[in-house]
DNA sequence: TATTGTTATACTCTATAACTATA
DNA sequence: TATAGTTATAGAGTATAACAATA
């Protein structure tokens, strides 16, 4: 159920958001438990900015990343964004839907083509900057001048982390594939 | 597709650990987008630990919740972990089914039970512990000294977007429309 | 009528495996 | 054979709506 209608006891919106979030005392003091929900905090509140729109907020990242790389194919983008290939097709068969990227076949090779954004997915870029932006002013804010050094803990937690810790089950000559 | 084991071009093991990864540079100074990413590294290096076995991460904060409110009812349980009480039954029901949890009819309402872990729900909570425990220790010794400030920072972007922003929609008493 | 737990359903995101058409 | 993109399928995770039992 979800009784967001019931009567007054309205809550704010979503089930997340509202009052004070219960934290266990136990997980208080705990770096991934608050990375955790400080993240879905945030996520939240671009949901907020982006409503019912046809802006998905996950469009966002992949969009700006094919402004970057104009032409790259689905493979060199899922690597890009460190998703399998077969996730990107339905998004992508839904931003070309849209007019928002075209596709164009490869001259060399018949089996792929390179991807970039039309001037229409430009634009909706563009929308959807403006909502990250202001998302992250309003972060900015919260965090004031500790932004350099929160940044810069963030990246060394990415970093650090990111890097298969257990050593990559050490199986054979990885022939050099990059991310690029 | 996934070709994991088509051949030698063998990444790390999930798509997204591996490698540096790849930050567009619009991106790059945006706290949201480090607090997203950052927090994938961490869930997916929890993983790494838990992996195949019986343990889901996913439990651990509801395990740890039991563990301080001993009898709860679900829905309060819901609104402890912030998800709609809907989302929680399944999960219960896994955790009974393993012995984790026991399950006891309230005395003066018939509708609802109280619900506590059981001495193999302790005992699990404590396993997940280790590895919790174990993560956040890498975690700390990333941030080092900066644990303090940044966990201020993570707990304040938590409580001031936490919060519905955009009011609550301001829906009049709407208890009219039910359900059925 | 309101509330509790549950069920049914759906949507997002992501993954693996297998398929096709090239190479 | 190996690679590129696609399809099929699956599984978390979460949401809303509706239901039956009980209050």
């Amino acid at each position: 159920m979800a009784d967001h209608k019931t009567k007054a006891s309205a809550k704010t919106s979503s089930p997340s958001g509202g009052e004070e979030a219960y934290v266990p005392p136990a997980l208080a003091n705990l770096i991934g438990y608050y990375l955790r929900i400080a993240q879905e905090a945030s996520f939240q509140a671009i949901r907020q900015g982006t409503g019912k729109s046809d802006l998905k907020p996950g469009w966002y990242t992949l969009l700006t990343i094919l402004s970057e790389n104009p032409g790259v194919t689905p493979t060199e983008l899922s690597k890009l964004c460190g998703r399998d290939r077969s996730t990107l097709t339905s998004t992508l068969n839904g931003l070309d839907a849209r007019g928002l990227i075209a596709r164009r076949r490869k001259a060399g090779d018949q089996r792929s083509y390179g991807v970039k954004l039309t001037a229409a997915g430009e634009a909706m870029l563009r929308k959807l900057q403006v909502i990250a932006r202001a998302h992250d002013e309003r972060l900015d804010a919260i965090v004031g001048k500790d932004k350099p050094l929160l940044m810069t803990l963030l990246r060394r937690i990415v970093d650090e982390l990111g890097n298969g810790y257990p050593p990559p089950p050490a199986r054979g000559l990885g022939k050099t594939s990059r991310t690029r």
